[in-house]
DNA sequence: TCATACAGTTCTAAAATTGAACTGTCAAAT
DNA sequence: ATTTGACAGTTCAATTTTAGAACTGTATGA
């Protein structure tokens, strides 16, 4: 599978791996979110080689996630801010963050507290319904096939009902 | 940077990035949540090479994220099952869904619906504050070092802040 | 005996990433 | 007037990853 391949998959996820499901680029996000806006930022933010910031960039702005803008003329100088597109990721920056709060913090805690304007205090992101407003665990969600679906023809297999015959004894 | 220095930065979305930031692991992680347990039903599922597949099995056993459990002796076989750790990806997963079902869905629509047991309708992700309960937008949410931070010093640098000296206007 | 299911491992070729140097414009300092 | 430094890239060889295909080995059923 070629990445761009990934884009034309029938499936929200795989499409969004597509535009941003690589490493640098997610970094290259967080930085967007942290305030981040020229190439010698994101580069000494992140120790990244200058050719890859450079095409991730360039990715970035013709997946419309970022916007380039000029700020100054000669020589020409553009930053780089996030689109309203790019701003919708917050969720999935969020949800990276909260995982990582969870489970791979050390014993000093966490590197980053995140405060809510609003209500003034340090919260963590709870992902809920829409419908009713109770947090969504996986157990709880069913999927089923939308309008964009591919044909049940065309769809892939996936593990053999297990049709047990008679094997040696499961454990 | 290398990968598994990943792991040691101070910030939990670049620990949560060294652990599932890649595309296959990803994808991988998306068939795990559609009850694919089996070697052969990730492979058939998503094309990944054998070998990359078998990598990044044994990475995310490693990290804990999924626990390999024999299903039959002679030969073993065994299951790859989501741990809690991996259960608690979900949030991660749905955001991505979210965005791709908000920015990349052809005239055809979204591929997958999902539906909640709980209230029985479908709904979309939607990611609010732990502590009130609102919506969390980017705009609305304010930073700053927490027990586990970096010192000051070791920090990295971000833009110079502009200083504007006499530069040829900006545009 | 032969074909098939399953879960890998091994190998080479192709692609992506790293690291370092280089380009070019302009401002400020010497 | 010349040098230095900031900035935003580009170029290129060397290394690392990934892709693609074949191979290993146990066991079942025909």
């Amino acid at each position: 599978m070629k990445w761009d391949e990934l884009e034309e998959e029938p499936c929200s996820m795989a499409r969004t791996i597509g535009v941003i499901g690589d490493r640098w680029t997610l970094l290259i996000l967080r930085e967007c979110f942290l305030r981040t806006r020229r190439f010698e930022g994101f580069q000494s933010a992140l120790g990244i080689t200058r050719h890859l910031l450079a095409e991730r960039l360039k990715k970035l702005v013709r997946q419309g996630v970022l916007r380039r803008i000029p700020y100054q003329e000669s020589p020409k100088r553009h930053e780089y801010i996030l689109t309203q597109k790019g701003l919708d990721l917050y969720p999935i920056m969020m949800a990276l963050v909260h995982w990582g709060d969870t489970h791979m913090v050390d014993e000093r805690g966490r590197p980053l507290l995140h405060q809510h304007r609003k209500c003034g205090k340090n919260f963590d992101p709870v992902m809920v319904c829409s419908e009713c407003g109770e947090p969504l665990l996986a157990k709880e969600v069913h999927t089923h096939p939308g309008p964009g679906a591919r044909a049940p023809s065309e769809r892939i297999s996936r593990d053999k009902p297990a049709k047990p015959k008679t094997r040696k004894q499961a454990a």
